[in-house]
DNA sequence: TACATTTGCTAACGGTGTTAGATTTTTTGT
DNA sequence: ACAAAAAATCTAACACCGTTAGCAAATGTA
């Protein structure tokens, strides 16, 4: 007769024990690896990122960075990932203030823009190498997700004024041109022009959605 | 009584010739730099140029290279300050076909365009650190010459159309931020896609001249 | 306790930008 | 023509970087 009191004894479940903690070790690891990764990037740049500084800051050795991560690249894509997931739950909730598909993608474009200013590290890094529109881009589900909240929300306007004319993928092309476009002139430099650009913005964004219902 | 010939004889003229050689001799060495330099990242990018491989190249040691240039920075500031020159030359070409500011602005928007695939290193390099609309950029008269030509193009619509309530320098800015936006999400990867983009582009720009307008 | 496994470290390889100091070449003045 | 001054050039180093092979120590297993 097994009772749970000999199963708690048992080498089994000790050993399970043992596994979980040093599963659970191995994620403490990464996530002080990634920690102080951002804080490094947030002090000194991307381009100050060193592994040989993360192991610093971590009090471990070099190689023990490359056990969590195969190179330096995958941390970095660790973070391009969290921030498209960060940019995505920001467009959804600016998106969720209104209804019509007009005015949620105006909050989509201020959304955007917020987050570029607000999170100018994620940024720099999510639209510095590749810009998320291309196909290798878009393989990455993260990137993909958060895409498609710009692009279904363009879609909902040319289907609501019933443009024909309109090509959607075209159309959100165009917009995250345009918003990216705005954001990079002004991401590098004191922030101070704020308010002239979100001028800009918004004629740009009404523009563009003129542009989608003829 | 002093003759050309005793002057072409005397020590004075043989050094100034010595000086004038030495001289020609820094100006092809940096000459050759930059052309190393040049080869360099045309065959493997920016981010594989290095002094040493100029060194190697130009078949100097590495100090001759700082001898010429005070840092890579300078190096590469170089190709930015060429680029700027290349882009302004033909976007005049592109302004020059027409008389219309509504057409000479469209113009640059394809000349622009052009540029940017066509001579991909440069673009890439002018428009990857530092937005040519800010005003540490502006400092270099290279950014803002060529600059002044878009700048002034959207100003005579603006005053073609008597448009009072348009802001030259923000409908710039706008301008800049959409066709940069759209260059830089279509310059990396295969360019085969140009002709849809190329739809995109001639859509953004009418509509922002229609903006203009009104 | 003896063995096996995991974990972490030292030290290296080849690369980078940059510079101090020695060396060789060229120019100058006698 | 020859010694001194100046210019040009190189060697070798410093302090970083990403990455990895191989060894030592801690830990788990029997």
């Amino acid at each position: 007769m097994l009772t749970v009191l000999d199963f708690l004894c048992s080498d089994r479940y000790i050993r399970m024990g043992i596994a979980e903690r040093k599963q659970r070790q191995r994620e403490e690891m990464r996530a002080a690896i990634l920690e102080a990764a951002w804080k490094l990037v947030h002090e000194e740049g991307w381009q100050a990122l060193s592994i040989r500084k993360i192991a610093d800051a971590i009090e471990y050795s070099v190689p023990v960075v490359y056990d969590h991560f195969e190179n330096k690249d995958a941390i970095i894509a660790e973070f391009n990932k969290k921030g498209f997931q960060l940019l995505r739950k920001q467009l959804q909730v600016a998106r969720a203030q209104f209804t019509e598909p007009d005015q949620q993608l105006e909050a989509i474009g201020t959304g955007y823009w917020d987050f570029a200013f607000a999170q100018k590290q994620y940024y720099q890094l999510m639209f510095s190498l590749g810009v998320p529109s291309c196909e290798s881009a878009r393989k990455i589900p993260e990137v993909s997700a958060c895409m498609d909240v710009i692009q279904h929300t363009i879609k909902q306007i040319i289907d609501k004024y019933r443009n024909r004319y309109a090509d959607p993928f075209l159309k959100f092309h165009a917009f995250l041109s345009m918003i990216h476009g705005l954001v990079s002139i002004n991401i590098i430099g004191p922030a101070n022009k704020d308010e002239l650009n979100r001028l800009v913005l918004k004629d740009l964004i009404s523009g563009f959605i003129k542009g989608c219902k003829a």
